[in-house]
DNA sequence: GCTTGGCACTCAGCCGGTCGGAGTGCCAAT
DNA sequence: ATTGGCACTCCGACCGGCTGAGTGCCAAGC
């Protein structure tokens, strides 16, 4: 049905519209900006029926329209086809993200790059190590009764900790206990390392057993401490100013951007199908961010999602664009965890 | 002479109804609110002297008074005790403090308190590790010629660098490197350390010197990269809600707050003599943040000032009782510093 | 020599009214 | 189904007057 098709051709033009110039759009100034082929008052009829049906609202009487988050969902859903990078633009994060030295610049470069590609507010994940696996655990002996616990992961995140034993240990014995714990955790995933952990004291000498509980403990610790901690990085928080209300908008999203409990559940989960995920004003789990959107995707070597990262901006926001961006610096990072 | 007195007073009142009111402040106002014992028109006549001498202005003929930087400079010199804390607030600040499981907590939980006590934004410098001292120097063989160097500082934190090395070493060999790599930098402060490692090589046999040279390396990097590392940890930036004009002040401020290198040149270099650093408006090294002033406090074991923390806030702000809340985390923390 | 009351002056901010323009909805014509 | 015409609405800008807080200055008083 032709008329069904132009009444969507009117409402990406004025999500497009009104994203440009922050401002309602009417009838007059859309069949100017735009090759409708139609006159202004055809465009009123149509504007009417996607008021009726929820698309877009008025402010007021008499004044322009404005999306509603159910316009800007249609408009994801089905008006827009993510732009693809420019060659140069490929080239540019590219060799932005290339030159990271290790994990932690890895991530502080693409929130980095991010925020700059988007001018939005940008949310990074660290890497969850669910998925990643134990390199290798070291025991060092620091005095007689005090060992520190090193445990390396896959990733190449390391974690220590400190274990008092009651008994002193010779080094012999470190060197037993040692090799079976990489024996029984090495080269596991770490859901799996510490189910493994919980029989490790069956397998040590009688007189190793309470030091064997104490250092599988601390591994189990190590470990899942660690994988609870999901630390986020955020960056581009200057682009706020962008965003219109201060204590409707910012003030909310300042505070959610510090805690980061709050901002996973922002993130929401990864899924790594090279997909973005899109939420939109209210569709987003709280409700005094209801004039934010979150653009993410999920990122990780190979095809595993192992986090998240995307942006944070106002509903009005340039989807088309983010959405490309986030894609591409998601890729990005993926490749660079493959290689590692 | 009893005019100059009376003056400061007027001064003081000023600047303390100014903090509260966020209104230029008249005549009439001050001696009702305050206990001058002398008429609106004596007060005028000291306003005009002390706009005449620098220490206020107005904002538009027939306004009231507000205080300059100049002004605030006086109060805070000369016009303010810093409030002792109540002892229901020590015992808070300790006992949240207290709670702390390792330096990242510490450094983590003085943020939440500082923002949280002040209602500004909070500045925490990690300690920098010039002055601690090596602790102990690990060398965990993870394949024949790859070794985890690990590296743990008096404060608590471990560092840790690969090193490959050309030809396989034995288990005899590592142990005689990891004891003359402890003897040489053991208990040493870093500067002496790097130093010491220069000539480590000169120190083992020939056949091992090619690997003590790379460890060292290994070892006075790792060192030295994460003195230079200087990282801070920035809270409370819903607190930015209360700083008046966006693009003029909060804006710069939040992008200052992104970029360390920054930060750290506002909080300036630590002193630790129980005293806080007040650095009012353009006294700072940026003239884009004319508006907001810092106030910190060195902190560290002992009485060496090992990094700063503090908050940065509009000039209006109250000094008296951000001065005291500074010093207090910032003794709270050396405390605990000193425990570890 | 300070201090004080009086007085004229200034000016930002508020209030109310006017006006223009952008935009709408509806209707009749095609 | 589309279009031009038309009456209507209403936001926002503009204007002028008013008010009140606050000042500076001066002459009188302690």
């Amino acid at each position: 049905m032709v008329v069904e098709d132009r009444r969507l051709a009117v409402l990406r033009a004025i999500v497009e519209d009104y994203v440009a110039t922050e401002e309602p759009v009417g009838s007059k100034a859309l069949v100017e900006r735009h090759q409708l082929g139609v006159s202004p008052a055809t465009v009123r009829n149509d504007m009417a029926a996607l008021e009726d049906e929820g698309f877009i609202t008025q402010p007021h009487t008499s004044a322009g329209r404005v999306p509603t988050d159910k316009g800007y969902r249609l408009f994801v859903d089905r008006l827009t086809q993510v732009k693809p990078m420019t060659g140069a633009e490929k080239r540019a994060i590219s060799s932005f993200l290339d030159g990271a030295v290790d994990l932690d610049d890895v991530v502080q470069r693409s929130v980095r790059l991010l925020s700059q590609l988007t001018r939005q507010v940008a949310v990074v994940q660290y890497p969850t190590l669910s998925r990643s696996t134990v390199r290798h655990v070291e025991l060092v002996s620091m005095t007689p009764t005090r060992l520190l616990v090193v445990l390396i992961l896959s990733t190449g995140r390391v974690e220590q900790r400190l274990v008092e034993v009651d008994a002193a240990l010779t080094d012999d014995e470190l060197a037993t206990l040692r090799g079976k714990l990489n024996a029984t955790v090495g080269g596991r995933r770490i859901s799996e390392a510490i189910a493994a952990l919980d029989a490790f004291d069956t397998e040590v000498h009688p007189e190793l057993v309470a030091a064997a509980t104490e250092i599988a403990a601390a591994v189990a610790d190590a470990v899942s401490d660690h994988r609870a901690s999901d630390r986020v990085v955020v960056g581009g928080t200057a682009n706020l100013s962008r965003f219109g209300e201060f204590d409707t908008t910012i003030r909310p999203l300042l505070e959610a951007l510090e805690e980061h409990v709050v901002l996973l559940k922002l993130l929401g989960e990864a899924e790594h199908d090279g997909m973005v995920t899109v939420r939109i004003g209210h569709e987003g789990p709280f409700q005094n961010l209801a004039t934010t959107s979150v653009v993410a995707a999920g990122y990780g070597p190979g095809d595993q999602a192992i986090a998240s990262l995307g942006i944070v901006g106002p509903t009005r926001m340039d989807y088309p664009g983010t959405m490309a961006s986030v894609r591409a610096v998601a890729r990005y990072v993926s490749r660079i965890l493959d290689e590692a």
